[in-house]
DNA sequence: ACGTATTAATTAAACGTTTGTTTAATTCAA
DNA sequence: TTGAATTAAACAAACGTTTAATTAATACGT
């Protein structure tokens, strides 16, 4: 059997064979179009042109291969953004303003994977795995926590509950994600249309974020 | 077998002997646990103390289970408030709080089958269980639309996205229900504990709602 | 550079469970 | 006595996983 243990604490980066990236592929989209259970090993096969007995030998079972699929789409983020909230040029007000943009973009870009995190870490299935995904999910929010309290501490910000705050900015997100077809029928758009709804939604997302933030956070009245 | 056709559009109300709403409310609590396909109609069964073959010969079908379920959790929704949009005496502002107090309890108190609701609606599984989704949804949001056009033409209100304000009430309620875990482990409470963990952040989730949408909704400034 | 030893990759088939559902017989109530 | 309720058993299909055999790739001593 293939032998490597997917650390948790995303100490050991992997490294995926060709092979093995075209399986988590195929799986993160039949998870999120159909969910982990509502998926068999042998459609992930058949769909990612592999053996059966290929998802076995490289990820020792399902179960693993969701924790594998997790860790490679969490292990490189937060690069990007980690200088964000300490850079000095920038106004908390405008840190706002690009968190929002790069939560949406991020979010929607991989709305597959959210949409498998979002579904997984309600069900109280496997420990390890919900452990994982709450790492993630603080990982993910926590450049929204500091830049509030940075706000909040120059007194530029009100003091509304961050931990809510999170949860709203979140939530919005998730839900225009997640409930596309609710959406799509709010909104007379077509709901087989993936590419039309994102492109119309996320810019209105994105300001109707940054407002919603602006007021609620500002001081002044 | 069995004979009845649960209907889409909520004409016929159904009567459910107590052997039926006693599988109901067992599957209800595993489809939220271990989800949809994670839960097999022999752990429903055994769970409701009922033989396996009684759930065929009352539903027809596991799928049909579901239906059903979602069918007798949303038949008698609306009545409670369904005065609240066209009450004269109450101002859109008065409104909200009481929207806000309702959705918020409502939700919270049936969290095990917006978990499931949640959960399926971002499934493309069965069509008519996605249309039906659809509906209960757009009848849950109508009366937040209602009030705030209303506030919007008494010029109480600012010109905000109706149904991405929707979105951020819905989206927020539904993180806070959904990703207990993780709010549990940023609130540093014992994440085992359903009943102290609701009775905290209840309050809290409110008036966070309330203060929210008076930044968001107010024209001043 | 070549043949060989060693390991990795890949396969079809089979494994034993578990799945949702049905059957046919029986019990219960009207 | 008729029809509904309930049961244990059986059903075929699908499930995740393993096995054992084969092919492909790599390493190594000469």
């Amino acid at each position: 059997m293939f032998n490597f243990a997917p650390e948790i604490n995303g100490k050991c980066i992997m490294e995926w064979s060709e092979k093995q990236l075209q399986i988590l592929n195929v799986a993160e989209e039949l998870f999120a179009s159909k969910g982990f259970e509502g998926t068999s090993v042998r459609d992930i096969a058949q769909k990612a042109e592999v053996n059966v007995a290929m998802i076995s030998y490289y990820f020792g079972s399902k179960e693993k291969l969701l924790q594998s699929l997790i860790l490679n789409r969490t292990e490189q983020t937060g690069l990007i953004l980690e200088g964000l909230s300490h850079d000095v040029k920038l106004s908390p007000w405008e840190k706002i303003d690009k968190v929002i943009d790069y939560y949406v973009d991020k979010i929607l870009n991989e709305r597959n994977f959210h949409a498998i995190m979002n579904r997984q870490i309600s069900l109280v299935q496997d420990k390890k795995l919900t452990e994982i995904l709450i790492n993630v999910k603080k990982r993910n929010s926590s450049m929204i926590s500091e830049i509030i309290h940075e706000g909040q501490r120059k007194k530029i910000f009100r003091h509304v509950n961050v931990a809510l705050t999170i949860g709203t900015v979140m939530g919005t997100i998730s839900q225009v994600s997640m409930s596309k077809p609710f959406y799509c029928s709010l909104l007379k758009l077509d709901a087989g249309d993936d590419i039309s709804y994102y492109k119309k939604i996320r810019p209105q997302l994105k300001s109707h974020l940054k407002s919603l933030l602006r007021a609620h956070l500002s001081i002044n009245n």
